[in-house]
DNA sequence: TGAAAATACCTCCAAATGGAACTATATTTC
DNA sequence: GAAATATAGTTCCATTTGGAGGTATTTTCA
């Protein structure tokens, strides 16, 4: 609380400064935005709606691709299969979806989302594009797509970097 | 493992569509950037480091500000204060930082880096760096100039559209 | 065919996280 | 100056998280 208030004061200048001097100026500001602009989203999510993140990873995956499984979403997401299964039985109990056995092989469990969890999913969708709306009002509508075509290169060109050994634990060799 | 492996082939296809198709573009470029770039290397640092991400955080910002308490790193990271309380146990018994009663006000800690703590520092920052310099190849320099541009603007201003309501869970009014 | 390997999903456990309440010190108010 | 309030830091507890291993089903291949 305490913290919100003070911000356009004084110690969110400090936390500003940092940008300047840090080692990884893109990096920083990413993760910068996340916490700032995503994190507050999903504690709303929460408080609101009663879904934590693995839930709404699973509504955004059966949304855009119906009939997936839960192993599809742990490759389509990078989530652990553990977590993955934890957010589909919670979304079943809470009527978001319906889960049943696939014929063709009785180890899948063919998942999708209920017109209930579509709602919400729609919902979802639409705080999270009105708080986007909020953040890009400070840039022009030019910038606004100059930004979003940089970091769908960056994103699109993550198959390649995200492989380098920078990014792998020692162990996982 | 599994997932890592197929990145380049099929499953990363499916999650790189849902770029094309999602209603919030920035937000959602930016959160996977987080999740393909910052995680990985937060994992490395806690295997290779025995770092976890408060601890970073205190790093960060001791080695930026030296002789904050545990407070105003509170406030400069906008982390609940129970979360920097136990990063600062756990970095002083690491001999990373140090910790001294404030004369002025005894309810107050003074923090501040020991030449390891420093040293630790430079080593994640390092690894962060070269993680950024990965990542930026497959952009031109001009490019990463104007993406920098573009992420400080829309950070710098974060003070501003991080306060509207709809960043807000209900209660919290 | 039948044993071995792979796959899908789930459970167990240990660690991280954050809200709320607690202790100790400082400041404000009357 | 004493009581009420505010502040710094910690502890408690309930929830989330993810690694590792378990069970059931399917595939591979001798």
């Amino acid at each position: 609380m305490a913290c919100v208030k003070t911000i356009g004061t004084i110690s969110d200048m400090k936390l500003l400064d940092i940008l300047d001097a840090t080692p990884i100026p893109i990096g920083y500001r990413v993760s910068f935005l996340t916490n700032f602009w995503r994190e507050p989203l999903l504690k709303r999510m929460e408080k609101e709606f009663g879904l934590i993140r693995p839930e709404l990873t699973v509504l955004i995956c059966l949304s855009f691709k119906p009939e997936s499984n839960a192993r599809d979403i742990c490759e389509i997401t990078e989530q652990p299969s553990n977590t993955v299964s934890r957010a589909v039985v919670s979304l079943e109990e809470k009527s978001y979806i319906t889960r049943s056995r696939d014929n063709l092989d009785a180890r899948r469990i063919k998942l999708r989302i209920t017109d209930s969890g579509q709602a919400v999913h729609d919902d979802l969708m639409k705080m999270f594009s009105q708080a986007e709306e909020v953040m890009l009002k400070h840039l022009t509508q030019k910038e606004v797509d100059r930004l979003n075509a940089l970091l769908d290169k960056l994103a699109r060109s993550a198959p390649q970097w995200s492989t380098d050994p920078v990014f792998k634990s020692p162990d996982s060799a």
